[in-house]
DNA sequence: CTGTGATTTCAGACAATGCTGAAAGCATCC
DNA sequence: GGATGCTTTCAGCATTGTCTGAAATCACAG
């Protein structure tokens, strides 16, 4: 059997979305090629396998090959086997919070953590001149800012769904509440001098 | 004049952290020559003028120059004049969480907006067919999940350094007080009912 | 073990992006 | 208005990244 003219060529709606997926594709630091295969995955309503996917977006089937490959380490695309086939199927995960969650914490491992560890080690360094002692002094500041952020988001991370979802609704009641607090103590949060106070123990 | 012998070399210290800079800037959609720069006036206790800056890090004074202007578009440094001296000098932002703000909103208005209204308009078409109908079942999904985090991010960002420190800190205890109430609701969203006796919403 | 159908790797063509020095543009001072 | 000091633009070379087809590899069925 030759008839292998499958490759249903893709409603217009649905071409729009992964072509735009492909120019974003370098502002979001993938390539063109990654971001399509993604983005044909994410509205696809089943598992595709390679070859459909070098049919449908007209890539050779090694690029395609790379692209997944690069999806997997980023852990955006599930694996699946359908038995009595050899080929193996991909497709996106259904929930986009799901989506997020992964985006997030990949972006954080490649892109925030080998930063936070060059100023980790930065800081224990033995500063011999002002200047930098001054660098050592911003970089703390940064250091600080990026723990703190991190942190919080790993609180997040957590979260179910719908918890996540109400969290964010309640954005601006939060918000709302502390400054009322602030507004109340008056003066600037201050507890003592200024002085780095980043860690109240959290432990316990 | 022409005693220019300037350009103090650069600790150690600073010179690790700039060039941590220059190699993470491809991860994070910035040249190496733009990361650098930013790296070195952010650790630089005084503004620093295009010259100083190509001395410093040995860039052709050009590639400084479209480095700055690239900083400029992200409003990530500022421009200062020193009175008597023709020259910019430029400065990156003291407070971190400025800085945080700024390369936030940025990053949000070239990298998330064109999806947000690519998708708008795409929901607004006619499906006409069961695999456009599916798409853009997905693509609401997205839409309404992007929107979220939008909406949030803003209240968020609207903070005050002060309130938004506070609110990251208290990012688990908010969290906990969520899932409380979600286990005392028990069952979704079923709304009131149950015995009123025990625990009335915490605020005051 | 061998054959078959699938996936991955790789060298090189092509494309995009980055970087430089030379020249042009601006604003201020005299 | 012309000279001076500084900044930006631009054409072309260099570097880096993307994409392909051919060949190597892998996994399983018979």
């Amino acid at each position: 059997m030759s008839a292998m003219t499958q490759t249903p060529p893709l409603p217009p709606l649905n071409r729009q979305f992964v072509s735009h997926f492909g120019e974003m594709g370098s502002r979001w630091g993938i390539n063109r090629t990654v971001g399509q295969i993604y983005a044909l995955l994410y509205l696809s309503p089943r598992a595709l396998n390679a070859e459909e996917i070098s049919e449908t977006l007209e890539f050779s089937r090694s690029n395609v090959s790379m692209g997944l490959k690069e999806l997997q380490s980023w852990r955006l695309v599930n694996l699946r086997h359908h038995p009595g086939d050899r080929r193996e199927y991909f497709e996106a995960p259904q929930d986009v919070w799901e989506i997020f969650r992964r985006l997030a914490e990949e972006r954080r491992r490649r892109e925030i953590e080998p930063t936070q560890s060059m100023l980790r080690s930065a800081l224990l360094e033995e500063a011999s001149s002002d200047d930098e002692r001054h660098a050592q002094q911003r970089m703390q500041e940064m250091y600080e800012l990026i723990e703190k952020l991190m942190t919080w988001f790993d609180d997040v991370q957590r979260l179910k769904p719908e918890t996540a979802m109400q969290l964010m609704g309640m954005g601006a009641a939060v918000t709302r509440v502390l400054d009322f607090k602030d507004r109340l103590i008056g003066s600037k949060g201050k507890a003592t001098k200024d002085a780095s106070s980043t860690e109240p123990p959290a432990g316990a």
